[in-house]
DNA sequence: CATGAATGAGACTTCATTCAT
DNA sequence: GATGAATGAAGTCTCATTCAT
């Protein structure tokens, strides 16, 4: 049932995903020597899945996507899918880690370090609209519910809630310093502002509307619930 | 190839679901009467269908929902399914209407005239969470988001817009009050509100949070977004 | 299994359907009394029924129409179909026997008592399309090959068996007139005519040909291959 | 939806059905070789199928045959039916292409270069029925009418029509040896030499008639038909 | 490790026929 | 006699996954 070394899914595959390392390539040190770490042909297979995989959950959404057109896209035969993925949904979790990490590193660099409580609402507003410009559709279908997937548990922590608790945490930063009030729930707050985020970045996107009226808009209602009075 | 009759959606079936009237009720006025309206037969059907309908939606999800077990759940067969929906999509979408008009109406009813902005939001969240206990789950399941039913736009108007709409419509009563700030944008403050209830409310559901605290938490967070300072 | 009456399909349907009499109307001789004949509203049903097979057999064919279908289109109740016909395959038997009888009606009327070889053929042609001019494509589906419709023998002549007959007859009295040769077998002659004119039928219509052409064309043929040397 | 390399009908099936090459089977030029045409194992699954198509297509006809008996008969899983024939019309598509080429290939066998009139005549048929004994029902249900298989227009060259052809060629020919009236229409005369061929061997098949009777009756007739007087 | 043909349970939907009204 | 809602067996086709090569 389970792939040789399934590879721990939130440790390689994601980093790799952001840095795109070609270093810890497997090499075999003469005949019957020890495997060490994954070859770099079997690596780039994933690679290649990943990036199809990406696309087309992000163009079809879930159920509509393939493992074999998955396959495909990649340009690998349908096999070499499970020699990867467990199963369909291991790789759509696979995309979806992927993407809360490249949307981290994406913040990470492009915004400075916490500040000020309304410059740093914004800056991290303006970055996740600029990543989704520059990565339409991943964000949303990153989101997708996990129940949606399947019916039984999969007690795995999805990226909404992973990202409310990023929220939740700078919360606590700003409590520290004074900016937002102390009768706060920071965890209640971070998980409303990705609601919010979710909610009302569909809502420009299938209107169309200006998207720096609608960081002001956002930042202004987030910052305004959160600050000290 | 099309079903007989397929009954628009949303006149009939979410009329019904709130007030299950049985006034239209098929009469004939003597041998060879006109017949007027639908036979009570196939209302009986159609309510049982979108009870059942309802109840595995609410359990398993659209995806793990098959026609078949929503006739069986509803007590008849396989072939009544589509006498009353044009497929298994259609369905989801009258369950969809009918939990959103009778949460308007659950609303309508608990809440009173829109007072005082303060007093307003926390009935109205009080009424969510009042409505969630009594029909578990159904909000959820409600509002699925559309683009996981099929890849093709519905072009219909799901539950989670309309529902921002009529936050909207409250926000700019509020406006005109004088009670919120005027530099608001009510229709994204509708939306991001109604993201943040979705997100907040799994939230507090998943997590088991004491109900009252989650209202107060939203109460102070979304008065503080909106009001004059 | 079977409905009230089945009405000897060959006999009441088909000379109704030519002579459309309403003569043999049923009455009742006050309450109780003995049912004698059928009533006009069952005839009238029938009559419906039968017109729209005939036009959705034609338009669509044998397997592309549903008893439904036919039921709408002679704007009788779905269950009406069957108080008139034991089921659907009975009822295309009755509308390729309409069709036959009215084709020998319609024959016998166009066309002169059997005189000279050329000119009988050439006339019979001509009533056949123009036959096939006044009701187009009744033809083509009325000859719809019996084993298409179900596994198990009809056990019923079909049209073209009937019609190959016809000509046989025809070739018979020719003969003793001494216009056709004599080493002829009539009944293999008939048949091939049948099939000759069937397969050019549709190959006039599928080409758009010009009928003269066509009716010259095939009376040559046939007339060279039959007459005296 | 679309099964994954439809493998065009016209050109690998038939020419296969017939020649039985085994000749571009895949062959692997060493590890990683470039592969070249279809797999052997992919071959061989397809012919098993339409072998199964064609018993089952002449035993019970097309609308009696499911996808699945072909498949059960074939000795394969039921996906793999439609890995091959995009579905049930495509796969009947390809056992008449099939049927046609292997009659063709049949009369080149056993019918001579194209000599005298009457010769060549008799010689045709009699291979049409020898074909037919050897070939219980192929011909016939590959005869099949496409109005019957479906109603939208299959823009597909039925083999009743590629044969007419086929005997228009001929008639050409014997115009040009000066054997056939210059004054008929070769087109015309092909369609309706098939379509009497068609229905007089059904009869001669219903009938169970001498064979060798009705190859002379039906040369006979030909032949008078087109010689020049 | 890679491949892609094969698999078969199961999904959705249709439709000829029955039957309560 | 007429109606049309109800029925459920049966049909076509899909797709996540396995496995021989």
């Amino acid at each position: 049932m389970m792939t040789e070394e399934p590879t721990s899914r939130t440790d390689k595959a994601t980093e790799m995903a952001v840095l795109d390392t070609e270093e810890d390539v497997a090499t075999r040190s003469g005949a019957g020597g020890a495997r060490v770490g994954v070859s770099r042909r079997k690596l780039e297979s994933r690679r290649k899945l990943l990036a199809a995989a990406r696309k087309l959950f992000v163009e079809r959404g879930y159920h509509e996507t393939r493992p074999q057109d998955i396959s495909r896209e990649a340009g690998v035969g349908h096999g070499t899918f499970y020699l990867h993925f467990e199963d369909k949904l291991a790789c759509f979790l696979a995309f979806t880690d992927e993407a809360a990490i490249e949307l981290e590193y994406f913040l990470a660099q492009h915004v400075g370090r916490v500040g000020r409580l309304e410059d740093s609402v914004r800056e991290i507003l303006r970055g996740i609209f600029e990543y989704s410009v520059a990565h339409p559709g991943v964000i949303s279908a990153a989101l997708t519910d996990a129940s949606v997937l399947s019916t039984s548990d999969i007690g795995k922590k999805m990226p909404m809630t992973r990202w409310a608790e990023g929220w939740a945490v700078l919360i606590e930063k700003w409590k520290a310093s004074g900016e937002v009030s102390p009768d706060i729930d920071s965890r209640l707050a971070g998980h409303l502002i990705v609601g919010a985020i979710k909610q009302g970045g569909g809502y420009a996107a299938r209107e169309n509307l200006d998207t720096e009226k609608i960081i002001d808009g956002m930042t202004m209602l987030f910052v305004r619930s959160l600050k000290k009075q």
